[in-house]
DNA sequence: CTGAAAAATGGTAGCGCTACCATCTTGACG
DNA sequence: CGTCAAGATGGTAGCGCTACCATTTTTCAG
C-alpha cells in the first residue's frame, strides 16, 4: 500500500485544492487570480468563493520559479540612517503598498564593492525591477544592472548616460545655486564644510567652486573636507576646523543639513553672530532648517518624491510603456531663511 | 523529432549544469554548496571550479519552494524616516549581510491593520525569521505571528508575554527616569511634550506620570500631546502651547528628541534661559543631543545594538539553539547635560 | 444554418532546487 | 578476512505555480 506521505509543504492550501473546490482547473485558478478578465463572471466568483473559504494565499516563490519573475523590487541605497535616504525609500515604499510588489533592501554603505556584492544577490531572484542611489555604479556594477533584464531605475542624481531610466537633480547645479546665495547676500569668505564626500558631495564641492571661481572668490583655504560620515557632531568640528584655518571666514555653505547644523550650534556657542558675522547654509532642507534659531537657509530636494517618481517609472516599464524621458530631473529650491539675511 | 524548446529560464546556469560540468550528481553539487563538511575535499574543489567557471549562482526561489523555506528576514517597523527605526533597521542589516539572508521591509505606518495585512503578505513567503517592532500587537497579527513557523522577534520594547523572544528596554522606566532626573535637579511644573503618541509614548508618559505623582507633583495641565507625527517643527508647536497653558512650567520631558531640540529653539527664539528658566530632556540621545547648544539631557537607547541582538537572537533559534532568555533587556542610560545643569 | 474566428477552459510539462531514501565506499575491529 | 557502521554519493519525486499549446464552447457574419 502506499501511504500518501504528508505534504512537505505544511499543509497550508494550495492552487490545486482551490480548483478541486471550485470543480475547475487548476490553470483557471490561476488566471482568475492574475488575469480576471480572461476568466468568466460566473467561474471568477466560484473561485473567489473557493479563495476565500479557504484562506488561500498564493506562494510567491513558486510564482516567481514558475514565472521567472520575482515580484519584487530590489533597493539599493548607500546609507539607511541618513535621512535623505530614508525619505527616498519611504516615497517608494509609500508608491508600493497598494500592488503586489514586495521590497528588499540593500544597504552598500557608499561601497561599489558593496553595491557589486549585493546586485550578485539580488541578480539571481530576477527582480521586477531595480532602483538604485547615484549614479556611480563601478563597471561591474554597471553591466550587472544592464543585464539585469528588469527596468532600473538611478535616482537622488541625473546624468547623461543612465543605465536604463534616472530621477533626480543636479547635485552640482544645487551646490552652484547655494554658493551663489551667499555671493549675493554679501559674503566674501565663504567656505565649504563637507563630510563623507561621497561622488554627490564632490558635485557639490565643484558648484560651490563654480560659482566661487566665476566670482573671483575662489581660495582652496576656504574648503574643509573629511571622509568621516557626516554627523552634527562632525559639523561643529569641521567649522572649528575651517575658522582656524581661514580665520577671516565669514559664510558657510554645508555640505548637508547636519553639518549645517553643527555649525550653527558651534556659532551659538562661541558668540559668533548668525548671520551678520557668519552665513550658513545647508543642503537638502530638512524640517529642522525651519525651526532653528536663527532659522537656516537651505537647499531643498524632493527626496520623497523622487522615490514615488522612480517607482511610477518602473512600473510604467514593467507593464511595456516606453517612458517619455528617461531622465527625469526634480531640481531643487533654495529656501532663503535667517541664516543668510545679511 | 522532439525540438528541445529554449529553456524559458533565460539560459543562466542552473546546478545541473554545474554537475554536468564537474561530473557530478545534482544533489551532491547541492550538498557541496550548502553543507560542504559532508562533501569530500576533492569533488568540493572540483564543484568549486565548475560552480566559478559558470559563475553559477543558486535561485533562490527555487531554493525556497523545494526547501519551503525563504533565506528571508522580514523586518517589520513603524516608520522609515524616524532615526530611531532606522538605527534598529541599521543594526539588523550589518548583522545579517555576512550570511545568506536577504531583507523584506515593511513599513506598517504606526497602524495595527497595516501591520496584519504586512504580516499576511510575509507569511506566504516562509520567511527565515520575523522581526517586528512593538509588543502591542493585534490579536490577528499576534495569531499570525504565532502560525508563522519560525522565529519571531519583538523589538524596541519589552513585556512579560513574548510571542516567541523580545528584545528591548522599559519605556516606562525610561520616562520615570528622565522625569526624575528633572526632579532632582530641582525643576517642579515639568510638562511632558509628546508626539504621536504611540504605545511607547504612551508608557514613556505614564513612567512620567508615576514619577511626578510619586513626588506630589503631577497636574494633567502640565501634559500636551498630540496624535500627530512627531518632527522639529512641531516640538516648538508642542512647546508653546505647553507654555500657553501652564505659564510656570519650569521644565519639559520631550517624548523624543525632535520635540526636544523644537523646544530648545524656541527657547533661543523666545529669549527663555536653559537651563535656568527652563530644563529640558529629550528620548532617545540622537548625536545631536551632545552638540546642542546648551547641549540637551537625554535617555540614550540602544537601538543599534536592539537590531543586532535581535538578529542574533533569531540566528541562534535558527541554528536550533534554545535561548537562554526569551526577553533581553538592553536598558537605557540618562546622559545628564546642559540642559538641566541648574 | 454553416463555418470560422474568438473566447473560455484545461492538460502537460516543466521552472531549479532539495527531501528522502537507496546505494556504494571506506576502514575499524575482532 | 569477514562484518558492520559511518561516510560519501546519487536517483527519484516532488515543492506550487505558470508557459505553452490543445481543446471545447460561444459568437457572429454570411
Amino acid at each position: 500500500m502506499i501511504k500518501p506521505r504528508p505534504r512537505r509543504g505544511g499543509g497550508r492550501p494550495t492552487l490545486a485544492d482551490v480548483a478541486r473546490k471550485a470543480g475547475v482547473g487548476a490553470i483557471t485558478v490561476s488566471r482568475a487570480l492574475r488575469e480576471p478578465e480572461r476568466v468568466s463572471e460566473d467561474l471568477r466568483r466560484q473561485i473567489q468563493a473557493a479563495v476565500d473559504e479557504l484562506g488561500y494565499l498564493p506562494d510567491p516563490n513558486a510564482r516567481a520559479l514558475a514565472s521567472a519573475r520575482a515580484e519584487v523590487f530590489g533597493v539599493l541605497v548607500p546609507s539607511l540612517t541618513n535621512n535623505v535616504f530614508a525619505e527616498v525609500v519611504r516615497g517608494i515604499y509609500d508608491s508600493l503598498s497598494a500592488g503586489p510588489f514586495r521590497i528588499q533592501l540593500g544597504n552598500t554603505h557608499y561601497s561599489g564593492l558593496e553595491e557589486e556584492r549585493l546586485l550578485q544577490v539580488f541578480g539571481p531572484q530576477r527582480p521586477a525591477a531595480l532602483i538604485v542611489a547615484g549614479i556611480d555604479q563601478t563597471a561591474a556594477s554597471r553591466h550587472l544592472l544592464e543585464k539585469a533584464g528588469c527596468p532600473v531605475v538611478q535616482v537622488m542624481e541625473i546624468g547623461s548616460d543612465p543605465v536604463d531610466m534616472m530621477v533626480g537633480f543636479s547635485h552640482f547645479e544645487g551646490g552652484k545655486a547655494a554658493a551663489e546665495h551667499l555671493i549675493e547676500a554679501g559674503y566674501r569668505r565663504i567656505g565649504f564644510l563637507g563630510a563623507r564626500m561621497d561622488p554627490r558631495s564632490q558635485r557639490r564641492l565643484a558648484g560651490y567652486r563654480a560659482a566661487m571661481e566665476a566670482a573671483g572668490l575662489f581660495d582652496p583655504r576656504l574648503v574643509t573636507t573629511t571622509p568621516v560620515p557626516s554627523s552634527v557632531t562632525l559639523g561643529r568640528e569641521l567649522f572649528r576646523d575651517a575658522l582656524a584655518k581661514a580665520p577671516t571666514l565669514d559664510g558657510v555653505f554645508c555640505n548637508n543639513d547636519d553639518i549645517a547644523l553643527g555649525a550653527l550650534f558651534e556659532c551659538h556657542r562661541a558668540s559668533i553672530a548668525v548671520p551678520k558675522t557668519i552665513g550658513i547654509v545647508g543642503f537638502n532642507d530638512l524640517d529642522m532648517m525651519e525651526v532653528a534659531f536663527p532659522s537656516i537657509t537651505s537647499v531643498r530636494t524632493h527626496r520623497y518624491e523622487i522615490g514615488r517618481r522612480a517607482v511610477a517609472m518602473a512600473l510604467a516599464a514593467i507593464a511595456g510603456e516606453r517612458p517619455a524621458e528617461r531622465v527625469v530631473d526634480l531640481g531643487f529650491e533654495l529656501r532663503r531663511r535667517e541664516s543668510t539675511a545679511r
